[in-house]
RNA sequence: GGGGGCGUAGCUCAGUUUGGUUAGAGCACUCGACUGUCACUCGAGAGGUCGCGGGUUCGAGCCCCGUCGCUCCCGCCA
C-alpha cells in the first residue's frame, strides 16, 4: 500500500496525516491515517468511528457505497481503544451531519482499508467519557496511567509543558545562559529537607544523595566563570507529600555572575512573560514589588494574594486603655492587637464567625475577636469594654465585622492570614480571571526556632546578607535582611531566589551563625564550596522557578499530577510501575546493606 | 508522626442511619436489530472475594477490632 503524499512532518512510511488535523481544506485528499479507536457507532449499513491520535478525533465512516462488505463488518468488530490504520478520502461533511464541537468536525473520512494493528482488550478504564461523567479513582488513574495519558485533556497539559520547556530554553539561550548539567548522584547535605540516599556498592557504608537542587553547582559554575548558567533540573526531597509537593520535581534552575537582585529580578519578570505569553495571556512586564516586612504587616504572610484588600491593621492603640482580660495581657507580654474590617460581614452568624475562630485558632491564636457595627450600633461580646474613643478609633461603617487577634507577631499574622483568606472566598473576593503578580524582597536573613532559640537560615545558608544591615547592626544577625526574593503569583510562590556570599569569610561566619562554628567541620561538610569561595568567586546570585506549578497552572489542572507523566502518589509510591520495592538479599548484601532487625 | 474523607460489577455510584429472602442503577462488555450517527437508538444477556483479616450474632455490604490502599489537611518541606 502506498502512502499518499503530504508535508506535514508527522508523516512516515505508514500514514499520511494526523487524524485530528484535518480540514475542509483536505477534502478530496486521499490519506492513510492510524490512531486509537475513541467510540464507535454501528447503525447496521453505515459504521463510526472516532479516530483519535494526539491532534485530536476524527470521524471515519464505512458504507456500503465506498467500502466493501468485509472492511465494513471489521471496522463494526473493533473494540475501543484498539489502534487502527485506515485508508480513505477526506470529503466534506453537509448540513446537519457536521460537527461543530469537533475541531475536524467539517471533514469526514470515508474508509475503503481498516487494519487493526494493535487490538486492545477492553480498557480498565475508560478513555472517552460522557459529558458530565466522573474521572475513575486517582488510584486507577495512576495504576493504569498508559490509558489515562491518552486522554487528550492530559496529553494538552503535557504538550503545553513542553512548549514552556522550549521558551525557557531559547528565552534564556537568547540570553547568554548556557545549559549545563548536575549530578544526579551527589553529596548528602545536612541542612534542609531530609535526602533520598543511594547506598555505595564500592565504598561500604557510604551513600551519595540525589540532589535537593543544584545550588551548590551552579555556584561552583559561577565560580568557574561560566557566568550564566540555567539547567531544567530535578530535585528531590524525601518529605511527606501534598496535593502540590512531589517528591521528585522540575525545577527551571538559573544563576549569573555579576549581578544585583535587580538584573536577576529582570530576568525573571521577562522569563514568566514568555511563559505565560506562550500560553496565550499578556502579563505586565514590570511586576509590583513589596517588601517582606509590608507582606507581613499587611497581608499576615510571606507571598500575599493582591486579588482582595482586606488588609491587615494595627490596632494596638485602640485597646490599650481598654479594661478587656485578653488584650491587656497580649500587650503585656510586648504583643499588638491587630486585625481586618471586612465589609458587609456584620449578618453573619454567631456560628459562621466560630468558624472564622476556629480558623484563627488552628493557626495558633488564642481566640478571635469580633464586634460589628449595626443599626449604628457596636455590638458583640467585646463592644460593652469599647470606649467612645475606642468607637470612634475603630471608625466601624455601618454592616461591617471587626475581626482582632492579640498576642505577638508570629501568632497574629499567620492566624490574620488565614482569617483573611477565609473571609474572601466567603465574600466571592477572589477574581479568578485576575493575574496579580508581585515580587517579595527584603526577607529576613534568619530565623529563630521558638523552642531553643537556635538562628535557622530563611532562604538557604548561601544568601548574602543585607551589607548595609550587617554594618548597622554588627552584633544583631537576627536584625539582618537578605539579599533574597520570591516571585508570586495570587497568593502562590512561583519561585524564589537570592544574592549569593562569595567571599570565604562571611561564608564562613554565616555556617558559624547557624551553628556550625567549628571550621573543621564546616570543610567536612560544605568544603566543596569553600574551597570555591576561596579560589576567586564572582559576585552572583540567582533563582528557581517550580516547573510543575507553573505547568499546572497555565494549563488550568487543579493537581500537580496532571502535568506530571508519571507521578507518585502521597506515600510516595509509583503504582504503575511498583517502586520502591524490595530487593533481593544479595543486592542488599552488595550494598552492605542489612534488613532492619525485629 | 497526627487528624478527616473514600474503598460495593471493568468504570461511576446507590444500598450502611434501623443487621434479615436472590446486593441494584447508569456507562462499558457479549449477542441480536438498525444506512447519517457523533455520549446513536432499541431488544436480550453475562458480569460481585461488598479492599483484606479477625470478632459479635441464628444471620454482617451494614455493628466492633485490626490492617492495606487512594486522597485532603496539620507537623515537616533551608
Amino acid at each position: 500500500m502506498t502512502v499518499p503524499h503530504s508535508t506535514s512532518p508527522f508523516t512516515t512510511s505508514l500514514r499520511s496525516h494526523l487524524a485530528g488535523s484535518l480540514r475542509v481544506a483536505d477534502a478530496g485528499t486521499k490519506v492513510r491515517l492510524g490512531g486509537w479507536v475513541h467510540r464507535s457507532r454501528n447503525l447496521g449499513g453505515i459504521v463510526f468511528i472516532d479516530l483519535r491520535d494526539r491532534e485530536g478525533i476524527v470521524q471515519v465512516s464505512f458504507g456500503t457505497d465506498w467500502s466493501t462488505a468485509e472492511c465494513i463488518a471489521q471496522a463494526a468488530a473493533v473494540g475501543v481503544e484498539s489502534v487502527v490504520m485506515i485508508e480513505g478520502m477526506v470529503v466534506a461533511r453537509t448540513g446537519e451531519t457536521r460537527n461543530s464541537e469537533m475541531g475536524s468536525g467539517d471533514v469526514e473520512v470515508r474508509a475503503t482499508v481498516i487494519e487493526v494493528v494493535g487490538p486492545a482488550e477492553t480498557p480498565a478504564l475508560p478513555v472517552a467519557r460522557g459529558k458530565g461523567e466522573k474521572l475513575p479513582s486517582e488510584e486507577l488513574r495512576l495504576r493504569h496511567r498508559y490509558l489515562d495519558l491518552r486522554r487528550p485533556e492530559l496529553q494538552q497539559s503535557l504538550i503545553l509543558r513542553h512548549r514552556l520547556m522550549q521558551v525557557t530554553r531559547r528565552h534564556l539561550s537568547e540570553r547568554g545562559y548556557l545549559e549545563l548539567e548536575t549530578p544526579i548522584l551527589t553529596k548528602p547535605t545536612p541542612e534542609g529537607a531530609r535526602d533520598y540516599l543511594v547506598p555505595s556498592r564500592v565504598h561500604p557504608g557510604e551513600f551519595y544523595a540525589l540532589p535537593q537542587s543544584p545550588q551548590i553547582y551552579k555556584q561552583l559554575f559561577m565560580v568557574s566563570g561560566f557566568d550564566r548558567y540555567f539547567q531544567i533540573a530535578r530535585c528531590f526531597r524525601d518529605e511527606d507529600l501534598r496535593a502540590d509537593r512531589q517528591p521528585e520535581f522540575t525545577q527551571i534552575d538559573i544563576e549569573a555572575s555579576f549581578v544585583r537582585s535587580d538584573d536577576i529580578l529582570a530576568l525573571a519578570q521577562g522569563l514568566i512573560g514568555a511563559l505565560w505569553r506562550e500560553a496565550g495571556h499578556e502579563i505586565p512586564a514590570h511586576f509590583e514589588r513589596m517588601t517582606y516586612q509590608v507582606a507581613m504587616e499587611k497581608y499576615g504572610c510571606d507571598r500575599p494574594d493582591l486579588r482582595y484588600g482586606l488588609e491587615i491593621k494595627d490596632y494596638t492603640e485602640t485597646f490599650r486603655g481598654i479594661e478587656f482580660g485578653i488584650t491587656q495581657s497580649a500587650l503585656a507580654a510586648g504583643g499588638r492587637v491587630r486585625g481586618i474590617v471586612v465589609p458587609g460581614a456584620s449578618t453573619w452568624s454567631r456560628k459562621q464567625v466560630d468558624e472564622l475562630e476556629a480558623i484563627a485558632k488552628g493557626a495558633g491564636a488564642l481566640g478571635l475577636l469580633r464586634v460589628k457595627k449595626a443599626e449604628g450600633k457596636y455590638d458583640g461580646p467585646i463592644a460593652k469594654f469599647l470606649t467612645p474613643e475606642a468607637q470612634s478609633s475603630l471608625a466601624l461603617e455601618e454592616g461591617s465585622l471587626a475581626l482582632f487577634v492579640a498576642g505577638a507577631d508570629r501568632i497574629t499574622s499567620p492566624a490574620l492570614d488565614r482569617v483573611r483568606q477565609e473571609c474572601a472566598i466567603r465574600l466571592g473576593l477572589v477574581d479568578e480571571t485576575a493575574r496579580r503578580f508581585l515580587i517579595v524582597t527584603d526577607f529576613p536573613m534568619f530565623d529563630r526556632d521558638p523552642e531553643s532559640g537556635a538562628l535557622g537560615a530563611v532562604h538557604h545558608p548561601f544568601t548574602a546578607p543585607n551589607p548595609a544591615d550587617m554594618t548597622a547592626f554588627p552584633d544583631e544577625p537576627h536584625r539582618w535582611r537578605a539579599l533574597a526574593y520570591d516571585i508570586v503569583l495570587n497568593g502562590l510562590e512561583l519561585g524564589g531566589g537570592s544574592i549569593r556570599t562569595h567571599d570565604y569569610a562571611t561564608q564562613s561566619r554565616m555556617f558559624a551563625l547557624l551553628g556550625i562554628g567549628d571550621r573543621d567541620e564546616q570543610e567536612r561538610r560544605f568544603g566543596f564550596l569553600l574551597e570555591g569561595l576561596r579560589a576567586g568567586a564572582p559576585p552572583h546570585g540567582g533563582i528557581a522557578f517550580g516547573v510543575d506549578r507553573i505547568a499546572m497552572l497555565l494549563s488550568g489542572a487543579t493537581s500537580l499530577r496532571d502535568v506530571i507523566a508519571f507521578p507518585k502518589t502521597t506515600t510516595a509510591r509509583a503504582l504503575f510501575e511498583g517502586a520502591p520495592t524490595q530487593v533481593s538479599a544479595d543486592e542488599m548484601r552488595a550494598l552492605h546493606l542489612r534488613p532492619e532487625s525485629a
